[in-house]
DNA sequence: CCCCTTCTGACTAAAAAGGTCAGGAAAGTC
DNA sequence: GACTTTCCTGACCTTTTTAGTCAGAAGGGG
């Protein structure tokens, strides 16, 4: 139930790709902007590049941008391609477990965790990530006190 | 972003210890009924034990008891027992994690998406559980084809 | 032809995941 | 008091994942 260090710097990444106006971006610029180590990120850019997320030229004047407009990619589609299907349980995805015994109604508990944490990622897009302006939901889950505190 | 094998055998085996009405029940029983392997089940039930969330008493006619009301158990105290803290990012918790440049907003949506995990997981209790009788909120969730289409 | 930058595979160290094994310690029974 | 039962605990193990690093190949630009 954790976010690794991949997917966190693959949506900042990301982030600044979609920032990006014009021209491709050199690794080394984004590895900066997000204080990511560069080696690491290039793997993780491939990873992007092999999704069909990012695209990217070699060379002088060569470097990342995205594929698609900023505001068609989700925060879903990049945690995805470097880290897989989202809330596996036992690697399995949930609607394929069959639970018996007093646990047979787990399965529809998997089955709504993994709904609300689509809720969330599938709407937010990249380009709603870099002006802020989060959907309407989204933006509600987070203002309320309680979701910040520690627990 | 995936639930553990341990997580899963934790619930599964509260759940059936929610269910089991009178005296405590030996380990080897749950282990069968939710074809969980013994020696592993067992130290779960430590750390459930350690948690507060489950008593158990050695000997003859020992066994494992909830150390609380059934209802008033939640799938998130189970999984916290086991797992630690729900959707840290990178081992930190998301209110704890200061983004830069264009990734400013991603903490809001990790905030979300903790919001909406503890949605599902803080409701939804061992009574519940075993009932089969979910809180609204979770039953339409789960209600959705879409939440059970595979992405 | 040379420099720049992406691309790729190999490698590594440390941690986590998913267990197994062996024995100790309490509780109940004869 | 011995014996059985069951939990309790630590040590150990194998495989996979995580989070990188390193070295070099390959493609574009000037």
């Amino acid at each position: 139930m954790r976010v690794s260090a991949k997917a966190d710097y693959a949506v900042r990444a990301a982030a600044e790709l979609a920032a990006a106006s014009e021209g491709p971006v050199k690794g080394e610029r984004l590895a900066e902007a997000q204080d990511i180590p560069l080696q690491f990120l290039e793997h993780i850019l491939l990873e992007l590049k092999h999704a069909g997320i990012v695209r990217a030229r070699r060379g002088a004047k060569g470097g990342y941008w995205l594929a698609r407009p900023a505001d068609s990619i989700t925060v879903a589609d990049v945690v995805r391609a470097v880290e897989g299907p989202i809330a596996h349980v036992q690697s399995s995805p949930p609607e394929s477990i069959e639970y018996r015994g007093n646990a047979e109604h787990l399965q529809e508990v998997w089955i709504a965790v993994r709904a609300n944490l689509r809720a969330v990622l599938e709407h937010v897009s990249l380009a709603d990530l870099v002006s802020g302006d989060l959907p309407a939901p989204v933006e509600e889950l987070a203002a309320s006190p309680d979701a910040w505190a520690p627990r």
